[in-house]
DNA sequence: CTTTAATATCATCATATGCTGATATGATTA
DNA sequence: TAATCATATCAGCATATGATGATATTAAAG
C-alpha cells in the first residue's frame, strides 16, 4: 500500500508544487532563455521585486534554480537541464489536455 | 514581457497543480499500473473514500484521468500516456535535486 | 566612510486547498 | 420495489500559500 507519507511521493509533490504557480513558471520560463539577473527577471515577468525574490528563494531551496553573484547583481539559472525538459513535456501534454484543463475550476491561481 | 495572466502559463500551472499533491500523486501512480476501481484506489492509497472521489473529480475535470462505468463500479485510468512520462521524468529530476527538495521547508502537504 | 543600487527578508492579510463526517445519488440484486 | 453496494457531493474547518508594503542587508562607487 502506497502510504501518503511515503518519502518519494511527498518529494515528488514538492517538486510539482515548485512548478505549480504561474509566477514561478514565468520565472523558470524566463530562465530557459538563459541566466538572468533579479532585476531582469522583475522586468521580464512584471512581478514585484519582493515577490520575485520570494519565489526565487523557494526555487533555490528546492534546487530548481542556482545562483551566483556578479558584482552587485545576483544571477539565477536553472538548476538542472531536465527542468526545462519537464516544462517542455508539460507543454506537449497540455496540447492534448488543454481543453479540460481550461474548464477545470480548481487549481486557479489567486 | 511574459504576463502572468498569459493563458499558457496559467494552464501549465494548473497542470502542475494537479500533480502537486501527494494524494493525487498516489492515485496517479496507482493508475500507472492500469485502470482501477474507486474501491481499489481507496484500498491501495489508504485515503478515505470521499477524499479519493474528490481528487478523482479534480483529475477528471482537468483531463488527467478518464472514467467509465462497469456495472456498479467506476473504473478510472490515466487520461494520457504522457502523464506517466511526466511522472517518470519528475523521478529522474528528483534523483538529482532530491536533497534540496527534502530540505525545502515550503510546499509541504498539509 | 557615506551614499546609492541590488537583493533579501519580514509581518500581515486574503484566499484556496485538502480533509473529515454526513448525506445524496446511482446501479444492482433479491 | 426494497435493500444494498459503489460512488459522488456537500458544509465546515484548519492550514499553507501568495501578494503587498516596509525594512534590512550586501556591495559598489564616490
Amino acid at each position: 500500500m502506497l502510504t501518503i507519507t511515503d518519502t518519494g511521493l511527498a518529494l515528488k509533490a514538492k517538486l510539482f508544487r515548485g512548478l505549480a504557480d504561474p509566477s514561478r513558471l514565468a520565472l523558470l520560463e524566463a530562465l530557459r532563455e538563459g541566466p538572468q539577473t533579479v532585476t531582469a527577471l522583475v522586468e521580464t515577468t512584471g512581478l514585484s521585486q519582493p515577490n520575485v525574490s520570494n519565489h526565487l528563494r523557494c526555487l533555490l531551496d528546492c534546487g530548481l534554480v542556482q545562483r551566483s553573484r556578479q558584482g552587485r547583481f545576483v544571477v539565477y539559472r536553472l538548476g538542472d537541464e531536465r527542468i526545462a525538459e519537464l516544462l517542455q513535456l508539460a507543454e506537449q501534454v497540455l496540447a492534448d489536455v488543454a481543453r479540460g484543463m481550461y474548464h477545470c475550476t480548481r487549481y486557479n491561481a489567486p
